[in-house]
DNA sequence: CATCTTTATTAAACCAGTTTAATGGCAGGT
DNA sequence: ACCTGCCATTAAACTGGTTTAATAAAGATG
């Protein structure tokens, strides 16, 4: 759990006490290639961290996958609306590559955040991070066209277009496999 | 203060005297019309809480207006953007009709969240509930049509297309003046 | 009250995406 | 090696927006 350890430690400095204390709930779940951590309907009562491999949050419309977010090593992620909410879940948590990942209960999050303030300050900085990334996405979606997202994914996530299927990077942008694939055309010539 | 402190109850209980204490470094700020809290290249000391009144969160790319958000009375804002990573603003935060705010700079919200774990973790709480609101934000910008996200805003903010010039809502949907104005029509005649 | 400015609507031409459908390539299973 | 199914590309017709420009309506100012 050494990434997972750096990783909180990014946030805040943390004492060694209390992260022995917050490892004991952590479990290790080992994904293949196509498993779901969640799937539409469930409870949502686990906080994730995703240590390697890669995992497509998404939702099924109308017949129609909508990817919400792709989540690669090193990140910390769930079904964070239905998590906090206590909703039903409306999403995908699905693996599209083998992965591992560390997961932990809701009601022990809530626990250990109360017993130590330097976690729970972990916490608010670790959220505000989440925010911040979700934020500039929403500029982003509001602001570019299309071509300039697809070309800013390809500098920004380098690698993760080998990683899964162009059709559902389509879906991430917002657009259909005929559209990326027009836009593609259009890049190469130019 | 009241609204204010009823506010951060409303997230999680907080000592009265962690209140006191906290609302000693809050200081009101009237706001006229068309005034600005933040401009373009300004540092984001501050952190505020809208009283009463409306707020714009916009920048202005290639001469035109972006909206980003829309703030109204009882919420938490800021260019939190460049809040958090202490970059100059890109923003402006400009009221749209009189309002009345209040502001605590950021070394103050810093030093009080440390003093106390009940405030650090309204911290934590109030940062949650920013993310679930723009990421929805996400969820309807990749998924609803401009239409959809009008009527919708209609219902989720009526009031909101009263105070605020349409052109500004326009912006704030991903559109045009003259997109929306087509919606207005198409939507009158069905 | 008259003028100047700003905002909303409309029309026409245009464009970047969608939808539908056909084609070809590649991957996995037997 | 041969199907079979899935994925990416292409083409053609379409659609819901944009751009530009003109006009009308509403506010602000002297």
């Amino acid at each position: 759990m050494e990434n997972l350890k750096n990783k909180i430690l990014s946030y805040t400095a943390v004492d060694p006490a209390d992260l022995t204390y917050l490892f004991q709930f952590y479990r290790k779940v080992q994904l293949k290639k196509g498993e779901s951590l969640i799937r539409p309907g469930e409870q949502v009562n686990s906080f994730y961290y995703l240590d390697t491999g890669c995992v497509n949050y998404y939702k099924v419309e109308e017949g129609e996958i909508k990817v919400l977010e792709f989540y690669t090593e090193d990140v910390f992620f769930t079904d964070l609306y239905a998590y906090v909410l206590d909703k039903p879940a409306a999403s995908f948590l699905e693996a599209t590559e083998n992965s591992t990942v560390y997961a932990i209960d809701k009601m022990d999050v809530e626990h250990v955040f109360r017993k130590s303030h330097q976690l729970e300050r972990f916490g608010r900085l670790s959220m505000q991070d989440a925010f911040i990334r979700t934020f500039t996405r929403v500029e982003r979606l509001n602001n570019r066209t299309y071509e300039e997202r697809y070309v800013r994914l390809l500098e920004k996530r380098p690698g993760l277009i080998q990683r899964v299927p162009q059709y559902l990077i389509a879906s991430y942008l917002g657009l259909t496999p005929v559209g990326l694939s027009k836009i593609r055309k259009r890049l190469v010539k130019s």
